[in-house]
DNA sequence: TGATACCTGAGTAAATCACTCAAGAACATC
DNA sequence: GATGTTCTTGAGTGATTTACTCAGGTATCA
């Protein structure tokens, strides 16, 4: 598998804040609570997010953590390699990847090279916003069900 | 990353006995030796390729191993799955995933599962003929280089 | 000054990866 | 039918990764 609980624990982190934006800084416990995640396994996401400049942070009492750009500009990509690294699905399509590494699997690499660029593409056209949108329309759709 | 050495040994291995298809039976340690894998652990990919009904073995002395169909009859898919079990990059898109993970990041995955139906269709258009073919161009790539 | 909240690094149990090893079973040839 | 070759299988192992926890520390507010 591609992807490890870090990138979905902290895209749903991030879909977090992104619902609450303008209500001020929001609690690592507040969002654990609500998206069911270890809060002390978040921190070290949000840190990682802070890092790579999505979230801001303030300490003390009423603290918190917010976005620091609004959730349209933000892209599922940046997220997804700001918190698993590369998303390459094979070692030599890294960009650090070494001469070693092209003596092996790479010898398929050229339709792996297409899948991945393709698969970059398409997450970097999707943004935080519209991952908000989705959820809200899911959430819609079990009301709906559940009034049935 | 989504492949392992599994994907990579097996099929290069599967590159060198179409190479040497209609040639009888290749040794196991032929393929180590030519690919670079280590013998012992060929083995199990091996067993693992008979299992999935490419390949077809013969015990004794001058046994070896043989492609059941022909290289154009494989796909590059087919080799994988077999080698790697589901190439699904999360969990909730696996084909026995339960109800849990469908909570868990899956609230991305009508991106994820348009990215991994791409990546399996792309994967299934390509043979093991083709990926033969790729290597003899390299190869020539190869040779000509050296003699400039 | 003390309570609150974030920040950081070290540590750890469980799982996976990439193998190795050893004992066995089938087959060809002499 | 004895011998040696080759595949077959399962168990075991060290290294790495994953998914966390814990124990401090730092900044901020009242």
């Amino acid at each position: 598998m591609l992807l490890s609980t870090k990138g979905d624990y902290g895209v749903r982190a991030m879909i977090d804040l992104a619902k609450h934006a303008g209500e001020g800084p929001v609690q690592r416990s507040e969002i654990a609570r609500r998206r069911q995640i270890p809060e002390s396994y978040l921190d070290h996401l949000l840190a990682q997010l802070r890092r790579a400049g999505f979230v801001r942070s303030t300490r003390g009492p009423s603290g918190g953590h917010e976005l620091v750009k609004p959730s349209s500009e933000i892209s599922l990509l940046g997220l997804l390699e700001a918190l698993e690294g590369s998303l390459a699905p094979l070692g030599c399509l890294e960009p650090a990847a070494g001469d070693d590494a092209a003596e092996s699997i790479c010898g398929q690499n050229w339709v792996w090279q297409e899948i991945y660029d393709q698969m970059r593409t398409r997450l970097a056209a999707v943004s935080l916003a519209e991952l908000v949108e989705h959820e809200r329309e899911h959430e819609r759709q079990a009301v709906i069900t559940y009034n049935i």
